[in-house]
DNA sequence: GTCAATTCACATGAAAGAGACCACGGTCTAGTG
DNA sequence: CTAGACCGTGGTCTCTTTCATGTGAATTGACGA
């Protein structure tokens, strides 16, 4: 693009009226100031976590529900409320949000303690101690005063999954042994049957009252999307259907309302971009394929090298055989490409962890069967079209140096 | 033809090692009075 | 004498390796009809 060509570019991209009012509204980390079609279990969550204010410890909750069934928004909400009300009447009450699939954050059971104890304001350093005298620095900070904490553990299937379950046992029977404060838990996960892995001692405690997010279905969606798309849209600019198309995509999905918004945000950006006056249905299949496109390419390029090889090596067997790819294959072109490229080759037992690992991201799609006598393997599919793999194929290339 | 045993090519688990990062306490060293 | 540099020990964490065990159906081969 010539000077003159991008200044004009640039001049008509001002002129253009801009077809977002607020993009921000259609953020996953927005929080709504009213909460659609979750009356009921805002209200539950309410009603458990009421005592606190009382400073008598609530019960302990479990928060089951599909991703973007509003359960982390709900709790938050609740929470936020409640964090309000103990304020103006000067109540001793502390909130802790985490993310647990957050790395770095809370996927150990040190790396939870210490930055439990952070957040009181204690410098812990991030290694270095052993986990038991971080327990003790966290457990006098809590002895100073009179509080209550609740702790809120979103994702906690991770955490569990990464560290076990001993944290959660730790955490729960603190409560016994503290005399002035008092620890409640807020454990949110995704996973519906996460609880059957762990410490049925674990399990009763945590598990004190229980509540389910159901998915919410198309029409429930559409409220979400019209009502969100009423702040972040200027007026008129969608057109007709839209929403609705929207609504049917994240319904077919397990009703996840954050990727509805995404869509729609996303619709809104691509409309915005090819110079469109309002949003139309197209511009949905669009940003559905930019949208899973842009993930995609995120995720490899994030790879770390062993990861991407193991990625290179299945897709050139792809390009090759255009057929479903076998662990066997793919670990001795990977061990060639190793060489190629001056990296030290794992083990074929590593290689096998790192190719479910590839399919847990989505990336590939692999499945274990069986070829009967001859044996066991993992039969690696493509999900996504041809135009993708070059495009991951050139990325990989960059970053592996292949020429 | 039928049925159980065999066999393959990995999958899957558990445990332990390597190496990076870090805190802590003790010892050494150089600068100061 | 003391502050700071330097070391050794012991801790966490991630990524791997090693060793061991599991697995599911095509194949094989014995058996009976």
């Amino acid at each position: 693009m010539t000077e003159s060509k991008l200044k004009g570019f640039f001049e008509s991209f001002l002129d253009k009226e801009p077809l977002f009012v607020n993009k921000k509204v259609l953020l996953s980390n927005y929080t709504p100031e009213c909460i659609s079609h979750r009356d009921e279990q805002i209200d539950v969550v309410g009603k458990i976590l009421a005592p606190a204010l009382r400073l008598d410890k609530p019960s302990n909750i479990f928060v089951y529900g599909k991703t973007g069934t509003g359960k982390t928004l709900t709790v938050k909400y609740v929470v936020d409320n409640l964090k309000n009300v103990a304020l103006e009447r000067n109540k001793p009450l502390k909130v802790i949000y985490f993310n647990c699939k957050l790395k770095k954050v809370a996927d150990t059971e040190y790396r939870l303690i210490a930055q439990l104890a952070r957040e009181f304001g204690k410098e812990i350093p991030a290694t270095g101690l052993p986990t038991e005298e971080v327990y003790k620095t966290f457990f006098k900070i809590l002895e100073e005063e009179e509080q209550l904490l609740i702790l809120i553990l979103d994702e906690i299937d991770q955490l569990v999954k990464k560290a076990g379950d001993e944290i959660l046992y730790n955490l729960t029977r603190m409560n016994s042994d503290l005399e002035k404060s008092q620890i409640s838990i807020i454990g949110i996960s995704n996973d519906l049957i996460f609880t059957d892995n762990i410490d049925p001692r674990v399990k009763s405690s945590l598990s004190e009252e229980e509540l389910v997010f159901p998915p919410y279905n198309a029409m429930q969606l559409q409220d979400i999307l019209k009502q969100r798309s009423q702040n972040a849209f200027k007026e008129g600019v969608l057109s007709g259907g839209v929403i609705e198309k929207c609504a049917a995509y994240a319904a077919r999905e397990h009703g996840d309302a954050r990727r509805a918004l995404e869509l729609l945000r996303v619709a809104g950006e691509v409309a915005e971009r090819t110079g469109s006056e309002t949003v139309k249905i197209e511009h949905i299949d669009d940003a559905e394929e930019k949208i899973e496109k842009d993930r995609m390419l995120d995720v490899v390029n994030t790879q770390p090298k062993q990861h991407q090889s193991v990625l290179y090596s299945i897709l050139s067997i792809y390009e090759n055989k255009k057929n479903i790819v076998f662990t066997g294959e793919v670990y001795d072109v990977y061990k060639k490409i190793c060489n190629k490229i001056g990296l030290r080759p794992l083990t074929q037992r590593r290689v096998s962890d790192i190719i479910a690992e590839l399919d847990m991201l989505g990336i590939i799609n692999a499945r274990t069967i069986s070829k009967g006598r001859y044996g066991r393997t993992r039969e690696i599919a493509l999900t996504m079209p041809d135009s993708n793999i070059v495009n991951i194929k050139k990325i990989l290339e960059e970053g592996l140096n292949l020429s």
